[in-house]
DNA sequence: TCAGTTATTAGAATTATTCTAAACTACTTG
DNA sequence: CAAGTAGTTTAGAATAATTCTAATAACTGA
């Protein structure tokens, strides 16, 4: 196993979850090179296409999995729309309806001020922003 | 057919669409009363127990065509989950994840500064803030 | 009223996702 | 380092949400 490979599989190992041929193959995919945003179909295209076999089912387990253990961030921007984000740090989107692509933008110069406290008796998880352009 | 009904009628004509008998029934459980938030199979759960039967079909075209006539405003939470809101005012939302429950909040105290501008080519169609809470 | 367009319907089709149960594989303990 | 075992993967079936189809029905303008 390459270097990167073992530091994947130790990232993979840290968020509970066995560094398996599978797993390691996706995220080879989704954290190798810059931050990204992908589909399960378009994923399981991809690691098929890299002659690494992997079923549906699994590249949807493995992206559940990742996003629950804080490695993939989901962003549904439409029924049936679901993307998953690589980059889980601080930031919101833009997504163009007319071609269904999502791009990221940081949120270090956006500021919400005034948001009304959550409900009683919940928390907060987190803030959504979706820009939706058109072309 | 009653005032609010011919109300109604006249409301869907301003938009294009022929007040059917269905339309408007439809009509009535959405905008007769406070603003609320539906989907098509609660809203074809309660055409059904109003003795006002409509096909689910129906209920999906007419969610679809009041949408697009700005009558509605569609708000997709998480993967087939999506949300019509009979508050077409600029407002956004609180969504408690581990119930599905959507609720409005006002805009008008909250401001949102510094988005970049939209991508070249595109213009802006709306701005989404959804604020996830857990219970 | 009639013709012509538009809407409704049941059910099939499509799409995205999850489930099932059997086969397999990574980690552990002896 | 050879099992044991618990966690994983898989193909395919199942589910869920939504859209499509093509036949029937209903509105509208003349």
């Amino acid at each position: 196993m390459s270097g990167i490979t073992l530091e994947l599989a130790a990232r993979l190992r840290e968020a509970g979850l066995r560094p398996t041929r599978q797993r390691v193959a996706l995220a080879r995919l989704l954290f190798e090179g810059g931050p990204r945003h992908v589909t399960a179909e378009g994923l399981h295209a991809e690691v098929k296409a890299a002659r690494n076999p992997v079923s549906l089912a699994t590249v949807y387990n493995a992206l559940n999995q990742f996003r629950d253990a804080g490695l993939l961030r989901e962003v549904v921007v439409a029924p049936g729309r679901s993307y998953f984000d690589t980059n889980t740090g601080h930031h919101h989107h833009f997504f163009v309806e007319t071609d269904n692509e999502l791009h990221d933008f940081p949120s270090d110069e956006v500021t919400i001020a005034g948001l009304p406290p959550p409900p009683k008796g919940t928390k907060l998880s987190r803030v959504d922003v979706i820009v939706r352009v058109r072309r």
